[in-house]
DNA sequence: ATTGATCCATTCACCCTTGTATGGAACCGT
DNA sequence: ACGGTTCCATACAAGGGTGAATGGATCAAT
């Protein structure tokens, strides 16, 4: 059932293959919400019919289907990774800052508009709602396993994790410099963690994410 | 403009007002979101047919204008008022909290289904964003009042109210008993302000909320 | 009780969407 | 070049949604 295997991008030709409309549909997803990915709307921007739609896909349903995979096979188990093995607490609290900020490995967009979409999805919601506690458990034996009590590793890893979430939900900084969100980077280490960062590994992070940016 | 004036709740008398159809708006909004608030679908649940809906308003988007409009006078102001006058840090933190926790001061669910319309709807997500500065900024003057630097009360602000956004939006603890969630009080305190809260003030707070929670 | 205002029912036109059926065009291996 | 597979266009049926028009019913005054 991979869709996705064949044709990364025909690109020049008109050929279309079940994975550009997938490609299609996710970006509808995403700026139009649920209701906006329609097979006609999508043909339109294919510029083609709905004919070659209902060749690739039996239902729109099917369609729908294959946007979860494509966002479960993006979107999972990369926080989870990102903090499984790190050496020291600074670290690891900055591999999370660095998986938020580098969209090709968790991409806040889709996610959210999944989570939209989920609000008014029973069975969705549910899947959602694993993936959720899946990566705030893992924040939390995260913190565990640099000193902190059960109770206090749970509490800080729902904070640093919701915050994060609604920090996309509410487009925070959304036109905020790079260097202006590394001069928040000591009081939000600070806050989620109760501890000062160590100036060595800051100043390294701090190097490392402008030397990125100017590229 | 004051289209909930005159009646409240005619009740037995099957007359309707333009109030009665915001209302039952307002549910399908909060249940099936912006999409389902059709006015054949309301003109079902209130048993009547779409001629009386096009007697009280001249069009949908009338009463989509209507909808916010009641948003704002519910939800608004709210969290500001809140801790602008209150003594000591830990009473104003505590206030919060109550506020999250008392649906009828805070209607989260309204709050999360205008939240997941104004994803796509320009106008109204710029209004959305001026409330949530403003309420970040209520809270972090509130911190500064109690001896936090400016830069360290503004990204507490942050964290401790976007936690409680994603919060809502993530139906975290839906299903836990009071008792449960005040067992984390103590935790969340020392997170979102880095000092221990009065053991006093902590336990009247705790007796206070589990004697409301029994009537 | 009659009138006028208020509220609701009925009907129709119009548009947009999904899904099906079917035929045609382009591509590919032999 | 030929035939089959793959892909797309066209046409049609069915359903559901918004509005507008109009007439009937109910209420509230005089």
């Amino acid at each position: 059932m991979n869709l996705l295997a064949h044709p990364p991008k025909p690109d020049r030709r008109p050929r279309l293959g079940a994975a550009d409309w997938i490609e299609v549909a996710l970006q509808s997803l995403v700026s139009g919400g649920i209701e906006a990915v329609q097979i006609t709307a999508l043909a339109r921007t294919l510029k083609v019919t709905r004919g070659s739609f209902y060749w690739h896909f039996e239902t729109r349903d099917d369609l729908l289907a294959a946007l979860i995979q494509e966002w479960r096979a993006r979107n999972t188990d990369v926080i989870v990774e990102a903090i499984s093995d790190v050496p020291t607490l600074d670290e690891g609290i900055l591999e999370l800052f660095a998986v938020w900020v580098d969209h090709t490995r968790f991409d806040p967009a889709l996610d959210g508009a999944i989570r939209a979409w989920a609000k008014h999805d029973l069975k969705l919601s549910e899947v959602l709602k694993a993936e959720d506690t899946a990566r705030i458990d893992a924040i939390a034996s995260f913190f565990e396993r640099h000193g902190f009590e059960v109770k206090e590793a749970f509490i800080r890893a729902r904070v640093i994790y919701l915050t994060q979430i609604s920090f996309y939900a509410l487009g925070i900084d959304e036109d905020a410099s790079v260097a202006q969100r590394l001069s928040y980077l000591e009081a939000y280490f600070q806050s989620f963690t109760g501890r000062d960062i160590d100036p060595d590994i800051c100043a390294a992070y701090r190097a490392r994410v402008l030397g990125e940016d100017q590229s």
